[in-house]
DNA sequence: CTATAAATGTCGGAG
DNA sequence: CTCCGACGTTTATAG
């Protein structure tokens, strides 16, 4: 196999599984590597057959060269088309469930906006702290060092902001790394660790109450 | 099928290709999406096979619930060891060759150090201008607003350095994205373009005359 | 279509 | 093992 294309990869002979999907797209697989092929090409592509040589190309000129010594097992099916995946537990619900009751943070904020829009882009949260104060809240379920640099901008650009001024921040993550954690304190932005399954415990519950 | 792990997600009933590696992993393919499944388990991780249902679990309490209602074929293949994958063109590569002749940045740089250490991790390339004065250079194959702020982190420590202060940065890239562009010369950083092809040639031209 | 942020990212390397 | 950055990232989404 000989891959041209964005880089340049070869592959020696040996025995793999080609997968060849109705997208168009063509994988090879090794034995291992979780999910992820040793080459592949992604649709819209074309695959050039001839004997025992597979050209696999897509528009902006890649290639996947196939050389075919041996089929050891060859079988093809229609899958028909695809239910679709539900997913739950994202950022956009960890945000939900901090808009819903952002007192969850630790401080008896109040809400202004979700996806409060600025120049660079919308801030997650923007609240108002128990003195009236401005507060911007990043939320993220994986808190790393771009996370508070993303925070970091729009907290230099709200504070820019008379009606806003000063503007806190809060960076909000089920887990947060600690080179973010450092940096963030270091900017005197507040780190605030979420627990998931708590946090949508708590905010039903409450949802409940009233 | 179902997944309870980092994220709930659910899959109705269809007709899918299950692929189980020597590695442990499992993963349930669509017949599109290029070659991500719709979902896997990641090695490693343990299967428990009861009939008509697999529980996949791993270490963290990950789990993945398949239920099999028909097998319409099924099939199994020793692959052997991989001879491996051999690649070029990455970052690495783009590194030395800037190593090999910084001016090709188009100012006369001679090099310091490749991998100049710091206390937050290794800036790429270290060079001395032609008037002496010390350039941190931050190579990438795509300039995204990440690498601006790596290499401003990584101006900001140098700057303190006596022996080294003042530092001038330069973001070199094969490709640099305009929000990446903006921030870097607003900060002072130069911006470079690079051709991969081009320079290998330039390079290796310079290096066959001497 | 481009640009940007999220991803069950995955993968590899260093400590 | 964890942390960290690259990736042919891929993928979804907003403009």
């Amino acid at each position: 196999m000989d891959y041209i294309g964005r880089l340049t990869a070869h592959l020696p002979t040996a025995v793999r599984l080609v997968m060849v999907k109705a997208d168009g797209s063509v994988s090879i697989h090794a034995d291992d590597r979780a999910y992820k092929p040793l080459n592949w090409m992604s649709p819209p592509c074309r695959v050039e057959e001839s004997p025992g040589v597979w050209r696999v190309v897509n528009k902006v000129g890649e290639e996947l060269r196939i050389t075919l010594d041996e089929v050891i097992h060859d079988s093809s099916h229609d899958l028909g088309v695809d239910p679709g995946l539900r997913k739950d537990g994202v950022e956009a619900h960890l945000q939900e469930l901090l808009a819903a009751d952002p007192t969850v943070l630790g401080e008896a904020f109040t809400l202004v906006r979700r996806e409060y829009p600025t120049a660079i882009g919308p801030v997650d949260l923007l609240c108002r702290d128990a003195n009236g104060r401005s507060v911007a809240i990043e939320v993220k379920r994986r808190g790393e060092i771009d996370g508070v640099e993303q925070l970091t901008r729009y907290l230099e650009l709200l504070g820019r902001d008379p009606l806003l001024a000063p503007v806190k921040g809060v960076f909000a993550a089920q887990e947060i790394k600690p080179q973010a954690r450092v940096l963030a304190e270091d900017r005197g932005i507040r780190c605030v660790v979420l627990d998931y399954n708590t946090l949508r415990g708590v905010v039903k519950d409450e949802l409940t109450l009233f």
